[in-house]
DNA sequence: ACAATAATCATACAGCGTTTGTTTTTGTTT
DNA sequence: AAACAAAAACAAACGCTGTATGATTATTGT
């Protein structure tokens, strides 16, 4: 029965005030702490006012999850950009190297995104994709430079297979036009940068006496020894 | 108040019919979605009563990895020794073959042990030691043995640093005998195909026509280029 | 035979996401 | 200016969760 506040006494703008709570509280006590009636307390509403702002609880973590794709696309362009575009190996190191940066920065948003801690969420592969593809398409890029370059090795990549092309066009209205080998190769390379990312992320490197910077120098200098001539 | 029921009308193992009910959920409904009420509810008794087989909720969880792992490291010395000792590269690529093939069998299983599906829940390293040493031990035995053999290549491969002795002799205890420097090339060789296989159970290998299965033969064979010579 | 132990239950507590219905402010329309 | 509709907040409740407590009873050991 509590009357609605004054319009000077309410929070300016409580969609971005319940994420920046949801960030603190993920921040501190890990995604998988993640509560409405906490996020609530924190900026003095009540946990059904929520549902004003996001229609449950999926739609807020789809929210940071977006969020963190942005700032994770951010660091990566922002890499590339760090170098000339005529130095493509030394781009493709800095992109490697911002990956676990970032990562290391904000392990909780690289498990909101990359693992699974809301239980019972399932991100909307849709409603994600253009912030996914953005951030990938730093990676992108640069492969794609590579290859229009003739200094792309892959001879025995495995082919792609036509079917899904429809998904591919989405996918290049966000990322920019790059070819759909260079969006294979770098899935892989990707896979390697993230395995080892993920792997000390969750503490599942056991420190037996290798350290996680040199062991991660070490996978880029092998994925551009693989993948570029010369 | 009710009574205790007789002992002939009780489950006989209860605490393998709770872990077996808790896989049951695990497999349907995902590892996130695992309730004690509903495990109890399956095997016919009250919540409270599976604190008289495991102190809570964590401890069952546990448990449960442990039983994952030992299903996991047996699928990968079954693999291992499906070949002769003495072809270490198809021994290997066995091994890679195995462990795509049995988190393909069990993701949740597979997200159970590399993920953190479970809110709030934190894997006791040295209680799990012991088992996630002895799944690694296959893959690590190989490359041992290519090392013994002046076969392994890793020429510039980041020195191990002193410091974690006596956790390696722990380690050493259930897996086995191997040479530091076999774990440390063993552990970027885990992270390529974690880094695939945890991208494919989590649906983040967008299916842009790269089938998962020819991409992971050729990491692969790139890994067995990489690392053993001629 | 009797005491001790172990196993089970009912009950309760605090927390969770979410739904429902109500109240009051705010913005628009007449 | 008055009337009205929409928005935003609230309280209360539902069913769910993990867990603690205390009572009760079947089994076991002496």
């Amino acid at each position: 029965m509590s009357p609605r506040p004054r319009k000077e006494q309410r929070h300016p703008d409580l969609q971005s005030a319940i994420k920046d709570a949801a960030w603190q509280q993920i921040g501190r006590y890990g995604a998988s702490a993640l509560s409405l009636r906490a996020i609530a307390r924190e900026v003095n509403i009540t946990a059904p006012s929520i549902y004003n702002y996001f229609p449950n609880r999926d739609a807020l973590v789809t929210a940071l999850i977006i969020d963190a794709y942005t700032s994770f696309g951010d660091s990566q362009l922002a890499a590339r950009d760090s170098l000339p575009a005529d130095q493509l190996a030394a781009r493709l190191k800095a992109i490697g190297a911002a990956y676990r940066q970032w990562a290391l920065a904000y392990p909780q948003r690289y498990q909101l995104i990359f693992g699974t801690p809301i239980p019972g969420y399932e991100a909307p592969f849709m409603e994600v994709l253009p912030y996914a593809a953005r951030a990938l398409s730093a990676l992108v890029s640069v492969i794609d430079q590579l290859r229009l370059q003739g200094r792309l090795k892959a001879e025995n990549y495995p082919s792609v297979q036509p079917g899904d092309e429809q998904q591919f066009e989405v996918w290049k209205s966000f990322a920019g036009d790059y070819d759909v080998f260079s969006l294979a190769v770098s899935l892989l390379v990707w896979s390697r940068v993230h395995g080892l990312v993920s792997l000390e992320i969750s503490n599942n490197l056991p420190p037996f006496g290798i350290h996680g910077d040199a062991l991660y120098l070490y996978e880029l200098e092998s994925i551009t020894a693989q993948f570029i001539k010369e």
